[in-house]
DNA sequence: CATGAATGAGAGTTCATTCAT
DNA sequence: GATGAATGAACTCTCATTCAT
């Protein structure tokens, strides 16, 4: 019985059937490294014990891990967002809540962060997969009923959901560069930020 | 004479040395239809009068061409949000002055601001190159130069460059999606938002 | 108990041990359907409700499944032909009575017959197992006797059978085309053209 | 400069763009020896001096070969045929110069002919392209003009076309396999079947 | 400098077959 | 004997890049 023999014994008795997290487990670390455009389905391959066909029995192609990868952050990432929003009282609470648990998420899994934020040719590229889109939404959705509620004032939902996404994944975009940034003060100018402007927002026509 | 030997001349003629061009432009109608990732140097040589060795002689590769096109749209962009800035007395004019210019340049130009924010394999795909980078930066010495001349209150120059730039390029792609949504609007809400928030943001220790 | 678990054990005792047959009956189905050179085994296991493993345990690849196929196609139609043959008393009711027989099975035995003659890619495909060839040489034997006892005269048998043969499956391609075609009429046309012929047919030099 | 310069040079200088015929020539070899199933283009193009990649710059897929293969071969002998029908003054000459020719044809090209009816798995196979069944066509076309002109009775020429087809195609195989069957032999035989059936076929209803 | 056919590495994918359960 | 996931050789095809003309 050779070397070969005894991993992969031990691995179809490990893994059973949940090659497939060992795949999404491969292609994170892939795409951390080499960027999403740069990876191919046989450099997730290579980074996994398992033959080439095995990976089509999971998956079709490289988009469709991309997917399964986002779809776990989403899952893991979008409940303590929508949990702290739903928990606040004040515009406040929901504002530096949103900004903290987004910010501590990326500096302690700052490897599937790198994921969707990439620097490869020299180029940053962001990726919002539909998992992530339907985050922002439910921000969006979120947003409305607070001006609902009347926790905060009645400014165009979609512009300031549009704002607090480009502030958060830029300013995350720095918590991984700066060592020097905590998640608090990044949460906390975040918050500042938006408290302060979203009085002076423009009101919606109606 | 074949037909192409015809068409060739013609554009030969016309263009002169600068089959450069040709390319760069050839590239920015690939780019904004297929997407980046997706585009190959034969498909930017195919959309051009050229032999596809002759754009060896100008770039080595997509990434090099690439950053030709955004040096080029920098060229244009930078300098007008350069001028509105210094040409800025208050902190007022600053801020709108460059939400205002950037956002009329995304609706004027959306082809090459689709560029950057691209929708390929169902992903929003965000690329920022090293010119828009170095633009980014020219925003954050404007922002520590106003903060010395005191038009604006002490506060962390790369956050609120960040915040400046997550939000101008969120409300873009929002600009491109809604027709409904005015240039002038979409930079009422930004700079409305700065201008109240930025009094409320944490001061610097120094 | 899985889905997949009820629909096996239902197939399982309905058809007890003969799993060969099912795999027979959908080879048929496939090949008629997607050709001989398309068809993969994964496409007839797939047409099964049997698991991949299974197929070898009965055949060891499609070539081998394509031959049982032919088998049993060649164990219906061969006794017949050769019935008809011992049956005729006349060189007329020799010929008469075989292509009759044959062009009945072809337009009664289509699905079958399309296992034979193919189109695929454009091109029409014909492919004689060795059962069919077998029955090739039957055919040969019995226009032997046939010259033997001076029902026919003494002319070369394997050009008389290679000739009928040709015939055959050339007009019976017509057959399955032009549904306007009868099979008396098909049989009628054979028939007096070899009856004709065959008087004016160089005699062997012995 | 290695020995493979020396040969490419030699190579691109002598068939300059014709690697064309070389792809058709080495395709021909392997059509004969493999069968048209089994061949890849891979086993195409390593019976070739060229690359992988040049194979694609003059076909798409090896059906595409076959039909350039096909076409070479139906540009050499269907204007032969055509011309020994025209030239005919008699039904005698009409059958007898057409079978000659084809026969003659089969049996100094068998290279060629190997192509269209292959031994392989024990199976036999016949591919005609639309190349040969235009070849087809143009026999019946033929063979209407001739029942008009009257030398012939008036039959179903489809029925008559798809005779001679068989019969031409089934003996060419024995031609093939018999070396010491003659293509007079061949031809006398063919003829002579044709000549004394045709006056027996049954008088279409008009 | 322009041309465009030739190149060949390598990506994506399929599929016959094995074998632990 | 049935199962079906794993395997990996092998195939199709693309594409960046070279280089003789």
């Amino acid at each position: 019985m050779t070397d070969a023999d005894v991993k992969a014994r031990g691995k179809r008795e490990e893994t059973k059937a949940s090659n497939r997290q060992a795949i999404i487990d491969a292609a994170r670390r892939v795409f951390a490294e080499l960027g999403y455009g740069a990876t191919t389905v046989r450099d997730i391959i290579r980074a996994t014990d398992l033959a080439s066909g095995t990976f089509y029995n999971y998956f079709k192609s490289k988009e469709e891990v991309y997917q399964a990868l986002q779809d776990e952050t989403a899952l893991r990432v979008r409940p303590r967002l929508r949990a702290e929003r739903i928990r606040a009282r004040t515009f406040e609470a929901f504002i530096s809540g949103s900004f903290h648990t987004f910010f501590d998420f990326v500096r302690h899994d700052e490897d599937t962060f790198a994921t969707m934020r990439q620097k490869q040719d020299n180029f940053h590229v962001r990726i919002d997969t539909p998992e992530v889109l339907a985050g922002f939404d439910e921000l969006r959705v979120d947003l409305e009923a607070a001006i609902q509620s009347g926790v905060m004032p009645d400014t165009d939902p979609d512009l300031l959901m549009a704002s607090m996404v480009g502030v958060a994944f830029e300013i995350a975009g720095q918590l991984v560069q700066r060592k020097d940034l905590s998640v608090d003060d990044a949460a906390a100018f975040a918050t500042a930020l938006f408290l302060g402007g979203v009085q002076a927002l423009p009101r919606r026509r109606r």
